[in-house]
DNA sequence: ATGCGGACCTGTTAGC
DNA sequence: TGCTAACAGGTCCGCA
């Protein structure tokens, strides 16, 4: 489900609710998402406070006063604050209880997220270490991208969404990216120009921003952390929209297979 | 080094 | 209406 805007989405609207809050228990109802669960996690957590909420990727970090929890909500993972303890319904795998009362609710169908203990530094550990930049900082530009582009085959819509190249951008915003850019998703990286490459880094800026502030994507189930949807499957311009006019010119948008994912194009407007 | 396909898991939808 | 296959927001891993 979540790309960086819906996790963005998340952590802001967990964060006000989290941050102080001193953990009483911490349930677990399923014996493995992506890992198996560590159980050291419930005997640990008991009596430590949440510093901060933070994002790296598509990951969230719960920087406790001492240790560190990783979040990761795969496909189809969504958290919601609870202000008390309530029933679980199916698939609500995590609860974080706190002192208060208030209640973190790990709810995920297909188990693809994770909740990962982590002791050390968070942006150290394995899973984040070679990650590549934050497509929202200065650190994503025409130079970089064409940089570590070069001499590569890949298609450019599974080399953006390569977390490696740059973290967030999923394979909703992937598709919007290069529409907005006018580039072909099945273009090869290395031959993309480097004003090519400009106008990508910057509609990739602008759909993720543009997502953040619409609430992120909902297409099935997702929700932020009070619960509520987001908004920007109405600003969707190619993603799902196959047979349908492009908004620009009213060509018939394409949907084709690419790395195994669905890839949306407008063949008039992307070239 | 790069790039691809398979695997993980459940739910929903499309098609016969 | 009912069964089956394909597909769904991610990404790690093993293999060529």
């Amino acid at each position: 489900m979540p790309e960086l805007p819906e996790v963005e989405t998340t952590r802001r609207g967990i964060e006000p609710h989290l941050v102080g809050q001193q953990l009483a228990e911490v349930v677990l109802r399923c014996a493995k998402l992506r890992w198996p669960l560590e159980r050291e996690l419930v005997a640990t957590l008991p009596g430590l406070t949440i510093r901060a909420v933070e994002r790296r990727a598509k990951y969230l970090l719960l920087r406790l006063d001492r240790g560190n929890l990783l979040l990761h909500l795969g496909m189809s993972g969504s958290l919601r604050v609870l202000p008390q303890p309530q029933p679980p319904g199916r698939h609500d795998h995590v609860d974080l209880i706190f002192t208060s009362g208030v209640v973190l609710r790990l709810h995920d169908p297909r188990k693809f997220g994770a909740l990962l203990w982590c002791p050390g530094e968070p942006l150290q550990h394995r899973l984040l270490r070679a990650l590549g930049p934050e497509p929202l900082s200065d650190e994503l530009n025409a130079h970089y991208l064409r940089k570590l582009a070069s001499g590569r085959k890949q298609a450019v819509k599974p080399f953006i969404m390569s977390q490696q190249v740059i973290v967030g951008v999923g394979n909703i915003y992937a598709s919007e990216a290069l529409f907005r850019a006018g580039i072909l998703p099945t273009a090869p990286a290395g031959s993309i120009s480097l004003s090519r490459w400009q106008r990508l880094a910057t509609a990739i800026k602008q759909v993720l921003n543009e997502a953040i502030e619409a609430g992120g994507t909902t297409l099935q189930d997702f929700t932020g952390g009070d619960g509520k949807p987001g908004y920007f499957k109405q600003q969707l311009q190619v993603y799902g929209r196959a047979g349908e006019p492009c908004t620009a010119c009213h060509e018939q948008i394409r949907q084709i297979r690419l790395g195994q994912r669905s890839t949306y194009y407008c063949p008039r407007c992307q070239s």
